[in-house]
RNA sequence: GGAAGCGUGCCGGAGCGGCCGAACGGAACAGUCUUGAAAACUGUCGUAGUUAAUAGCUACCGUGGGUUCAAAUCCCACCGCUUCCUCCA
């Protein structure tokens, strides 16, 4: 949710904000008017509960013998008081459901347009020179023996797989050096829960438009989180976070479900795009003066990563149309994918200025003694589709992986992953 | 799954339907005293809305409804917590 002083004051950048993403601009128009709306509803009902109450105040000061009359008076007023309390918050409603509607205010330098007009902001690492047939992940996966995809979909559908011998372990050797380089730098972990409220799911901004990729169980009314985000932004909502000691930074650890209702036919192959992975993500809660220095923090925390992992990679700035609801602005870094010749998303790290912390009720105590609503950032520090990008790059000759350096020490010093004959025949065969 | 109990401010903890935004204690903050600190004493001490206003008014005692002239206090539903039994990784 966007302030509602900005709203009042500058409504024109609230405007612009809303052109440059491609929204609704007369949602602003419409808020400003159910804003006025409701403090004249309000200011009724509040003159009109104050004459209650100190009418309450006589009934019960009076003498036996006046009382009944007087409580026949106070039925017209209590009458009153109850449909001025109605109006208002019936107003109040109107408001709340313009201003939920209404998308954050993108950041200055964000770029104008849609998906396609993000602003590459720099490439990094060689691009390998394969001098042989290279394979994709799916092949790799294969003929190493450590992703099943068939088996996967015998089990589970499309989109499902199983991840075996060292494709386990190398999931797990990821997620452990990204965990560790987070807690160097001050991350607290956390496992968080996937399944998680109604009201947390919608107060994170997952329930507008993309409510349908989102797993539900209706038995439980319960939401199968896509992202630990989501438990992350709820764990100090109705709070006031103590950021005297700086910022409190997470790093979330957790399975992530997607239906990816909206993609099908895309991606289809291997586990670029599946209905369950793993993530380790980044969240801070942060003063709203430092946010910005701290999304260019995240985006160099995901870069050491990504150079940890020896990834080529470029760095996007996502343009106004491709942010999402909360986001003020998202930089995106994306790895080079040798068998689709393209750049692949791996991370992308969005502030969300107060926007959510707004929604949430997430304040901070100011140096003034005052609260005020914190900053939220997020941002994705490893996931198992790294691992496309991490065997596909570093495929060799002879069939084999070379795993990282950075990874090894999690892989009890393993070099390299070598094709061997598997001892499961392969599924159907 | 069965049974009982409980949800009040930063914490603990009172609260006959009107005098309760809420006793009392602790913490915290400011001051007095002190060379300084502790102790003691004095004061301040919830959040938000509205408003030009740190004036006033309004709302908030888990959440949402209801009863009543009037609800922290009565009724209903939901959520959560605790204990016991049952079950279980």
């Amino acid at each position: 949710m966007i302030d509602l002083t900005l709203l009042r004051e500058n409504p024109d950048v609230v405007k612009a904000s809303q052109r440059a993403r491609g929204a609704d601009e007369s949602l602003v128009d419409q808020a400003v008017a159910a804003d006025e709306a409701r403090r004249s509803s309000l200011q009724q009902f509040e003159v009109l509960r104050a004459e209650q109450n100190a009418f309450g105040k006589l009934v019960a000061a009076a003498p036996k013998d006046e009382k009944a009359a007087l409580v026949a008076q106070a039925q017209d007023l209590a009458a009153k008081v109850k449909a001025a309390d109605a109006a208002a918050a019936e107003s109040q409603l109107v408001l709340d459901t313009v201003m939920w509607k209404i998308e954050n205010v993108v950041l200055d330098g964000v770029p104008v347009g849609g998906e396609d007009d993000f602003v590459v902001l720099r490439e990094v690492g060689e691009k390998r020179a394969f001098d042989f047939e290279i394979r994709d992940h799916v092949a790799i996966g294969e003929s190493l023996d450590i992703i099943d995809i068939e088996r996967g979909a015998k089990i589970s559908g499309s989109r499902f797989y199983f991840l075996k011998g060292w494709g386990a372990r190398l999931e797990l050797a990821l997620m452990s050096l990204a965990l560790d380089q987070a807690a160097a730098a001050g991350f607290t972990a956390l496992i968080t829960p996937t399944l998680v409220r109604p009201e947390v799911m919608a107060g994170t901004g997952f329930l507008g438009e993309h409510a349908d990729e989102i797993y539900y169980l209706p038995a439980d009314d319960l939401y199968l989180t896509g992202t630990s985000e989501v438990a992350l932004a709820g764990y100090h909502s109705n709070e006031i976070v103590d950021l005297s000691e700086g910022p409190a930074r997470y790093a979330g650890w957790s399975t992530c479900y997607r239906r990816e209702a909206g993609s099908h036919g895309k991606d289809t192959r291997g586990i670029l795009r599946v209905h369950q992975f793993n993530k380790l993500e980044m969240f801070s809660y942060i003063e709203p003066e430092q946010a910005e220095a701290e999304h260019a923090k995240l985006l160099a925390w995901q870069e050491e990563m990504l150079q940890k992992c020896e990834l080529p990679y470029r760095v996007i700035d996502t343009a106004a149309g491709d942010l999402g609801s909360s986001a003020a602005r998202k930089f995106d870094a994306e790895a080079w994918v040798p068998s689709q010749a393209s750049y692949r998303e791996l991370t992308s790290t969005s502030n969300c200025t107060t926007y959510q912390a707004r929604r949430l009720n997430v304040r901070y105590r100011r140096e003034d003694g005052k609260t005020a609503n914190v900053a939220t950032l997020n941002g994705t520090l490893a996931t198992t589709r790294w691992l496309v990008a991490i065997l596909e790059n570093h495929q060799q000759i002879d069939g084999s992986v070379l795993i990282p350096k950075a990874l090894r020490p999690y892989l009890g010093g393993q070099e390299r992953i070598e094709p061997k004959p598997s001892k499961t025949p392969k599924a159907g065969a």
